[in-house]
DNA sequence: TTGAAAGCGCTACCAC
DNA sequence: GTGGTAGCGCTTTCAA
């Protein structure tokens, strides 16, 4: 079923079909009513394959993502999702890994079947700065990166102020008395590299830098988190407050600091980058950072949707992490 | 750019650069090289919307769940992703939201999009059986549904035997020597009337059926999870072993057991459905009946692929759920 | 207000 | 082995 089929059942030619179904243009009242029953009585919908052939969109646009099981990347493509259904577009997905490399192969397709627009999330993704050769397949489309920046005409951002989340998360830790905090981050991501930098300037602003102000690297996970901490014990480390750049590295964190004997809050008192529902379910329950992942996921929904509808975009968009205090740090 | 320019520029037709570009037919080497040359001089990738005017695909499948942030969910959307792209598929995510109705919305774009199949996640979508408005609009491409089934022919299904799952589970209670075990579970989903029903079989073959099994009906999530347990203590009702139809929702009941006082899993042992982290994040960790979410996606993932390349489907798959012991069984 | 026809970029068939 | 051409199902322009 076409729309030749449906014009030549209502006696008419495709053109008025054309025209009622995308209310364009003056129909006659009366064919436009007799054309409007055919469509009903068949419930047809047109092709939009052949409508994207024309107008060159297939009002789908596609979110990358390392890994979507990543409660933080969920809520994000979920909230992108939302607002892009509500205006009649579908969401592509696509995992893309923790290799920057292996993007290329999705752009490909994204940009064989021509998606009117591209969501990165993840920091990660800032990498592609490196990577020309990538980037350049990524003309066609905008770019709307969440916590990413790429120097290109098409690639737009919203950001997260870690500088801000992280003097929260000191000022807090100082006002419950905690001068010799350390900050356990994967210094080999964009995010943990900021935080670093976030930290550092936060302690320098607070005034209590120290030598037993120290950063050191660690992994993302339970189990990663809990060597890093075994590992400072082991090596004498004072510290009296932690903050890590995930909840489950935290968890992880906070599991062996009990089994080292020490208490949460009491004797550490404990911070986690994040918004998911592991901050709630862990004893003490987690104080966090809250990284606002889902308004971040609208955020860059809006900000995509505006280009597409060719309004303006507002320049670089900043969205504030705010702390959320729970048990482990009293 | 188009088929037309590389084959100007190559001299040739566009019949003989569309053969190269799909390595079909026979082509002279020398001309297949010059072609080759132009196609990657211009890194040139033919339009997927043109290509799927002829073929009738886009090479695109649809995932539907009512909500990718629960980790269930993103676990199969996750591995349905991964085992298409591989074969060079993409995929769409449509978060449903719990309205079953709500879906037409999705199922329209879906068929105009034409897209090649459907994964549908989630035991609410059975509910589609008593919406054969719905249903009728899904004639188009094989639907397969991850947990989950409605008697019609483009409907398949991978199943998860939780009666197989309830078995395990008390057996594991009892052999820890609890008698007096309840379900708690949400009624109103198809999940949880065939826990009930697998529950209730389940003691009866094991022979330990008394006035102490009871069900409980409890919405899932922290909250509802503790307030059960709230409730029944209230109610004076005697237990010794708390099975949860989700991981949340038993951590909340453990936090309100631990509240009144009762120790787990000395006084309650605690069994709860589901294989996310979560499960590792509590205190104690808890006993799951994993449910197998990315084998549950990557069996959904094969089954819809060999619809799709013609193969036959062996009937109803049936992923058998494993029970992980952990500290709140003891 | 309506219809005829061109064209979107490709595949596939049929001649040569 | 190669090229011409008819569609695929629409939108849009131009004439009537």
């Amino acid at each position: 079923m076409n729309i030749y089929d449906i014009a030549a059942e209502a006696g008419v030619s495709i053109s008025t079909v054309s025209r009622v179904m995308n209310h364009k243009g003056n129909v006659n009242p009366e064919m436009k009513k007799r054309i409007e029953e055919v469509l009903n009585k068949y419930d047809y919908k047109p092709s939009a394959i052949a409508r994207g052939m024309v107008s060159k969109t297939m009002k789908t646009i596609a979110v990358l993502a390392t890994d979507i099981r990543i409660p933080q990347f969920a809520g994000q493509v979920y909230t992108v999702e939302q607002e892009f259904s509500r205006e009649g577009y579908n969401v592509m997905v696509c995992n893309t890994g923790e290799n920057i490399e292996d993007c290329a192969k999705y752009i490909n397709t994204l940009s064989q079947k021509q998606v009117d627009g591209i969501v990165a999330i993840g920091s990660i993704f800032s990498r592609l700065t490196d990577h020309p050769e990538i980037t350049s397949k990524m003309r066609w489309s905008p770019v709307v990166m969440a916590n990413g920046k790429i120097d290109l005409p098409n690639f737009y951002s919203v950001l997260l102020n870690e500088q801000a989340g992280m003097m929260a998360g000191i000022r807090l830790l100082a006002e419950k008395g905690r001068k010799r905090i350390c900050l356990l981050c994967d210094l080999e991501t964009n995010f943990g590299a900021r935080l670093k930098a976030g930290f550092l300037n936060a302690l320098k602003d607070l005034k209590i830098d120290g030598k037993d102000n120290q950063v050191l690297a660690c992994k993302n996970g339970m189990e990663a988190g809990a060597q890093a901490v075994r590992r400072m014990i082991d090596g004498g480390c004072l510290f009296d407050g932690l903050i890590f750049d995930g909840e489950i590295t935290a968890i992880g964190g906070m599991k062996a600091l009990r089994k080292a004997g020490l208490r949460i809050p009491e004797d550490v008192a404990v911070i986690g980058w994040g918004d998911s529902i592991s901050a709630l379910t862990c004893q003490p329950e987690l104080t966090t950072v809250d990284v606002k992942a889902e308004q971040m996921g609208t955020m860059c929904a809006r900000l995509l949707y505006g280009i597409l509808e060719n309004r303006v975009p507002q320049g670089t968009m900043m969205i504030e992490p705010e702390i959320v205090v729970r048990g482990s740090t009293g």
